[in-house]
RNA sequence: GUGGGUAUAGUUCAGUGGCAGAACGCCAGACUGUGGCUCUGGAUGUCGUGGGUUCGACCCCCACUACCCACC
């Protein structure tokens, strides 16, 4: 799922992820809701509307950021009060408030406020995060019930809802993951996301920590990975069984001159690129490396100019969405083995 | 032609009689539920040329050269 923060994923724009055969993308309850507002965006009948995008839709609920802009943040029981990057104004987000902030944007799948835990945490830290996660995951759900269907917009009067995931954290302790998906899987949501990884753990715990609560997650439900990873480590996780996986890599990543290749990472930055007629990844067949040469994107980034972010973008998106359907391709064939024979991305 | 000024990194410029500096640019690296085209590192060089003074000169003195300004 690329991630589109503010209602945009950031220099590409709609038709063009149409194109590249997105079938959803991330907003973010946290950025919306400061700017340009969830009661401007409902008005403008929801987000999809309000962005012109008729496929599916995901909200983050705002408990990456809590974690993220923690420099500006106090957490206590009731929520999260926090100082807006924006304007240093002081805003209260609780799992009721992010619930009826994602129900205004209207997305199809909303997500449960959470506390992610950073890294590292001791066992008791991260218990203790863990176990408010799973009292916020309560409210979030008992809040989406007394109010999904305060659907503001004609169409979606059909009777269907937004579907709400709840998130498992427990930091790096497999048990503790185990209790939180057990305890989360009382409240039966329609799909679970493992939250707080690739906050600064080695690869092998991450591994780990997804294994072993994919155990306790029914295949069944959504499983929903967030936050991750270079293309090698999704379609490893693929494999183990997760269903969705997001992460700002692919569009940051361009946008700092790091494409994804069939070769490996290529940082197009590079001087050795400045006379490079080749297409950026000779076996891909995105629009841009069917069109553009290495050297020409180069100069598009030394020069700043602003076709360099879009054109990377796109490049990166088209790397990770295929790597995603040759995984679909995959299973639908039954045959997993050259899956994981691709490059290996990490630094 | 006369008078004045300037000359130090690729560029624009600081600088001190005792280890050669900044910004930008350049080169390289990073980026994992996106505040921030961001962050981190690195390389720069006959201090215009030739003499002189001095233990020691990028710095002080002389000449030359180039460029800039004013006047003629």
């Amino acid at each position: 799922m690329p991630v589109g923060t503010a209602g945009s994923v950031k220099a590409v724009p709609q038709d063009v992820l149409e194109e590249l055969g997105a079938q959803i993308i991330l907003g973010n309850t946290y950025h919306l809701y400061l700017r340009p507002g969830h009661e401007l965006i409902r008005g403008m009948g929801g987000l999809h509307r309000f962005m012109s995008w008729e496929r599916a839709l995901l909200t983050d609920s705002g408990g990456f950021q809590v974690f993220s802009l923690s420099d500006l943040r106090k957490v206590t029981e009731d929520g999260v009060s926090f100082r807006s990057h924006l304007d240093g104004s002081s805003h209260l987000l609780t799992p009721e408030r992010s619930i009826e902030i994602q129900i205004a944007l209207g997305a199809d799948i909303i997500m449960a406020f959470d506390e992610c835990t950073e890294f590292p945490a001791d066992r008791n830290r991260a218990r203790e995060s863990m176990e408010m996660t799973v009292r916020w995951a309560k409210r979030s759900k008992d809040y989406f019930e007394a109010h999904k269907n305060d659907v503001p917009w004609p169409e979606n009067e059909t009777g269907r809802t937004q579907a709400l995931i709840g998130i498992v954290q427990g930091g790096m302790y497999p048990d503790l993951r185990r209790e939180c998906a057990e305890r989360l899987l009382e409240l039966d949501f329609p799909g679970y996301a493992i939250g707080g990884l690739s906050v600064g753990e080695p690869r092998e715990k991450t591994l780990e920590i997804i294994a072993s609560t994919l155990e306790v997650l029914p295949k069944e439900k959504a499983r929903y990975v967030m936050g991750v990873g270079y293309p090698d480590e999704i379609a490893r996780y693929a494999v183990m069984g997760v269903d969705m996986m997001d992460c700002v890599l692919p569009t940051r990543a361009a946008r700092h001159g790091l494409l994804f290749t069939s070769e490996g990472r290529m940082n197009i930055k590079n001087v050795r690129y400045a006379q490079d007629q080749n297409p950026p990844d000779p076996k891909c067949r995105c629009k841009v490396c069917s069109r553009y040469s290495r050297a020409y994107l180069r100069h598009l980034y030394v020069a700043g100019e602003a076709l360099a972010g879009v054109l990377n973008t796109v490049h990166n998106l088209a790397y990770y969405l295929d790597t995603m359907r040759a995984v679909r391709h995959a299973i639908k064939l039954g045959d997993l083995s050259g899956i994981l024979s691709g490059p290996v991305f990490m630094a």
